[in-house]
RNA sequence: UCCUCCUUAGCUCAGUUGGUUAGAGCAUCUGACUGUUAAUCAGAGGGUCGCCUGUUCAAGUCAGGCAAGGGGAGCCA
């Protein structure tokens, strides 16, 4: 007999039916009652064992042990659960050695105790609820684009172009580190490596992605990203998915309006498809924020904020208008802001804390940044000083999105180059696009962590990749 | 990378002014239990006090260094 879903026991209307289920023990009461979990769902299903099941295999169902289950479906006698499993058989398929199992559901262990187990953290309800969601969320960013004509590009992991300068890269190479072939002038011969020059792991693909929109006119990605930043902060990782869309013909208007419609997209799905996953992180995390002064605790509750974000359009302010917020607030006034702000700075993370949870409190789109903090690639917009560039900053979580409508024109592209110091000549097949048949064209990158951050609740970036990589740190 | 806090049993944490054999709850193990819901009850085992060096008659406790982790900042997505 084929296994039956622990959800889809629990959320059909039947019963009175055989069924076999499997999954793994995750408490067993009274010598009678397991409470077994296979992952489909948070709930597990209650197993009743028969009061004549051999003593040898009621001993070996521990917390953490594999079991296979057969029995009646029924209604439960007990009051906790609607249906439970009236066993007729059980099999121990995996032991689970209780003195050895360094999982213990009952403790709470900590979330940064879990990281250090991440190969099991899976089972517990925290971490199985957030990568359900994560999984929600991936399934949902290809179902958007896919419903609107996107092609699904793959853009290479290893690339050998280094100007775009999203960050520090790690090196990819073959050759022998202790003694590598060397030109006479004592640099390394990267002729001699794998690709005959020399290659990084890529920080964006958006460089890409841009050559298959001026074909497809409607291109995405959603792959592995790489920076070899010393960043120690609960927002980054060393390796991370990025999602990257790049539309034909769309200006900075329309990019707005593709980034705010795709967040309310996937937000929307997560909350229509993944309800009891999210009722229990927004538990957790109302129990996390009454540990926090009260002047700390944010005013919604996780599902209310998700809500909000879907029903709300977001707030669409110039640069030059936040800057001007800033200076007007009280905050300012009272130099309540660590760094200085004046026209031209690189916004910090209090200033854009300051916009999106005191001043607005939504999410916040921020367009025409002042030129010189800004990519080589995005248009330049008629003033002279300031670029066609948007950012899109999240309650919490801080910079969620970036992105702009591309320079087209090819003089304003390559003397911006020249300006920034990156070398045309390597970027060639980039500046063909500019040369035959160039089209406005806009994008934005979004870190695919941050957004299971925002809808998880989860604190730290590291607990919404299954292992995560970071400085010190590749286990598993 | 910078600032700051922390590290004691499998987990979460107490540990007073430096002073005898380092504690609790939970987990684990053994036993009991025919309706449990973080089951309950009885009993048992479990410690290189992160690592190194120093001060001292005496260090979990004081000082210095190192490492790991948390929080904040920078860089960014």
């Amino acid at each position: 007999m084929k296994r039956t879903k622990i959800n889809s026991i629990l959320t059909s209307d039947q019963q009175d039916y055989e069924v076999v289920v499997k999954g793994w023990v995750r408490s067993f009461r009274n010598n009678q009652f397991i409470a077994l979990n296979d992952g489909s769902c948070m709930s597990n299903l209650q197993i009743v064992i028969d009061l004549k099941t051999d003593a040898a295999i009621v001993k070996r169902i521990s917390n953490g042990a594999a079991i296979s289950v057969s029995g009646n479906l029924i209604a439960s006698q007990g009051k906790g659960q609607r249906y439970e499993v009236k066993a007729s058989s059980i099999e121990i398929i995996g032991d689970c050695d209780g003195e050895k199992y360094p999982l213990q559901l009952k403790n709470r262990p900590s979330l940064e105790y879990l990281r250090e187990i991440a190969h099991l953290r899976f089972r517990t309800n925290t971490f199985g609820a957030v990568f359900r969601v994560r999984h929600a969320l991936a399934f949902a960013i290809h179902e958007f684009f896919n419903n609107q004509g996107f092609v699904y590009l793959h853009t290479p992991i290893i690339t050998a172009s280094d100007a775009e300068g999203a960050g520090e890269m790690f090196r990819v190479t073959t050759l022998p580190f202790d003694n590598p072939p060397r030109l006479d002038n004592g640099q390394i011969n990267f002729e001699e490596d794998f690709f005959g020059r020399s290659t990084n792991l890529t920080v964006s693909g958006q460089l890409e992605a841009e050559l298959a929109a001026t074909a497809f006119g409607e291109v995405y990605t959603f792959g592995p990203t790489f920076r070899a930043e010393n960043s120690n902060t609960a927002r980054h990782l060393a390796e991370f998915w990025m999602i990257e869309p790049e539309v034909a013909f769309n200006n900075l208007t329309d990019n707005m309006d593709l980034a705010e419609a795709f967040i309310k997209y996937i937000i929307g799905y997560a909350l229509e498809n993944c309800k009891e996953d999210l009722t229990f992180l927004a538990q957790r995390l109302s129990e996390e924020e009454k540990l926090k002064p009260q002047n700390e605790r944010s005013e919604m509750g996780l599902i209310e904020k998700l809500e909000f974000v879907v029903n709300n359009e977001f707030e669409r302010i110039t640069y030059t208008e936040a800057i001007n917020i800033l200076l007007q607030s009280p905050a300012y006034k009272k130099k309540k802001f660590q760094y200085e702000v004046s026209w031209g700075i690189d916004m910090q993370s209090e200033h854009e804390r300051y916009l999106v949870e005191k001043h607005f409190k939504k999410p916040v789109i921020v367009t025409d940044y002042p030129k010189e903090i800004k990519a080589f690639y995005m248009r330049q917009n008629d003033d002279g000083k300031t670029v066609a560039a948007m950012d899109i900053l999240a309650p919490g979580i801080g910079e969620i999105v970036g992105g702009s409508q591309r320079e087209e024109r090819l003089e304003k592209l390559e003397q911006r180059m020249n300006e920034m110091h990156i070398p045309t000549k390597e970027m060639d097949w980039y500046l063909d696009t500019r040369r035959f048949g160039t089209i406005p064209h806009a994008g934005f990158g979004l870190g695919f962590e941050r957004i299971v951050q925002f809808v998880t609740g989860m604190g730290n970036i590291r607990d919404v990749i299954p292992f995560p990589r970071t400085p010190k740190n590749a286990e598993f």
